[in-house]
DNA sequence: CAAGATAGTGTAAGGTTTACACTAAGTCAA
DNA sequence: TTGACTTAGTGTAAACCTTACACTATCTTG
């Protein structure tokens, strides 16, 4: 038992999870085992415990729950309305993450629930406030994409200029112009050619490019 | 006395308050009157009540400590470092105030203690990491001039092109030229003339303007 | 009524964004 | 082996937006 002088709330992590597979813009949510909400999908996210930092409990509980570490995390908004959860006051801080769509590889959640990608057309009806979770990540993810380099969170170490603007034209839901797509990312001057190509299909093979400043998100124009 | 089976943080909210006066961006502080860091300065705030909102309990903070209300207040970040308060862990959701200059009349805080107005340029040392919240108040707000009406927010019920003007002028530090400033402005089409005119010094009288949709920060291209 | 102060106004040049269509290089099947 | 098919890769002109720049208007005060 742990005693307080004065009444605290508990504190969650919940974490929206994106990635693009199926040339589709995905998120995972985790099917709840327990009371509230058993058997309703819900994000991932769990308890801030007291030795960690608030990203670190995200973190953790990204690989508790779902097997994924060492992607693209961002805080989003902290949701702390009254009677969010039924059991008792719960503020929760939410993150955004993005996943290389070469990174996922799901191993059965260790906590052995089910755990599911859902395209964000096809959401099932999601625990607590989650849906306005994910809708407020979804929108601030359509928007970065216009004044930073986030989209290349979603790339594997190399790429195509045309799988880049792919993950452009899945996100923003709008197709975009070939050749002005490659003199807009190549004028930003954030990927480099690797040398390398991708010959995949009857067609002339493409040139790889790698980001030239992986380790940060930058903002543009 | 309050028990949990589980430890639960302190949550509190702290307020990045921002005004413009004396042609300056000016923010308050409040001086701690108890340990730890007493003498120091720090962003007003305090714990969250279990039975109110995070915006609730910041607006509540905010008119108990300088005894303002009814203001522009947007969620900034959640800061929960595990040493950030040396007493217990305590995880702060910080909110950022926008006040327009006719509405500081700061009366004595009525915790009775000393508040002030600093200007970002002669900040004193500030308590707990609330030096990090200030900049990253300070950032996005300079952020958000460029692609928001959110500059609005300071301004009174009635204004000037010109006194607009020196607004964006202070907090972006750099001048602007006049004739394109307001056919910028205008073509927003977010403010309209009220009819009114500002007559003060030995020149041509100013018309007023004020703004269309007082209630929502626009985004604008 | 002249001096001094801030308000208010238009235009041209430069830069950015958009629209648009053909050639290049590979695979595969006839 | 060659023709059909597929995706990769490329330039230019028009439209639009942004920037730079200087003079007139209207008031107060001495």
């Amino acid at each position: 038992m742990y005693q307080y002088e004065y009444p605290h709330p508990a504190v969650t992590t919940d974490i929206v999870i994106f990635t693009i597979r199926d040339k589709q813009l995905k998120l995972l949510q985790i099917m709840r085992g327990g009371e509230p909400f058993k058997g309703k999908w819900a994000l991932p996210g769990g308890f801030v415990q007291l030795d960690e930092d608030l990203e670190t409990g995200a973190r953790r509980e990204l690989t508790e729950e779902t097997g994924i570490s060492g992607v693209y995390l961002e805080q989003l908004y902290t949701y702390g309305a009254v009677d969010r959860d039924p059991r008792e006051r719960v503020i929760t801080v939410a993150y955004s993450a993005l996943i290389p769509s070469d990174k996922i590889v799901l191993q059965a959640a260790t906590d052995a629930e089910a755990v599911g990608w859902f395209s964000m057309d096809e959401l099932p009806e999601l625990a607590f406030d989650h849906k306005k979770i994910v809708d407020m990540a979804h929108q601030r993810l359509v928007a970065k994409l216009d004044y930073s380099t986030i989209a290349f969170k979603f790339m594997p170490e190399e790429f195509t200029l045309s799988e880049l603007q792919d993950v452009y034209e899945i996100i923003l839901r709008e197709e975009m112009d070939r050749r002005n797509f490659r003199k807009w990312m190549l004028a930003l001057d954030q990927i480099k050619e690797t040398g390398g190509e991708r010959r995949e299909g009857a067609h002339r093979p493409a040139k790889l490019y790698s980001v030239i400043n992986p380790d940060k998100v930058e903002i543009i124009k």
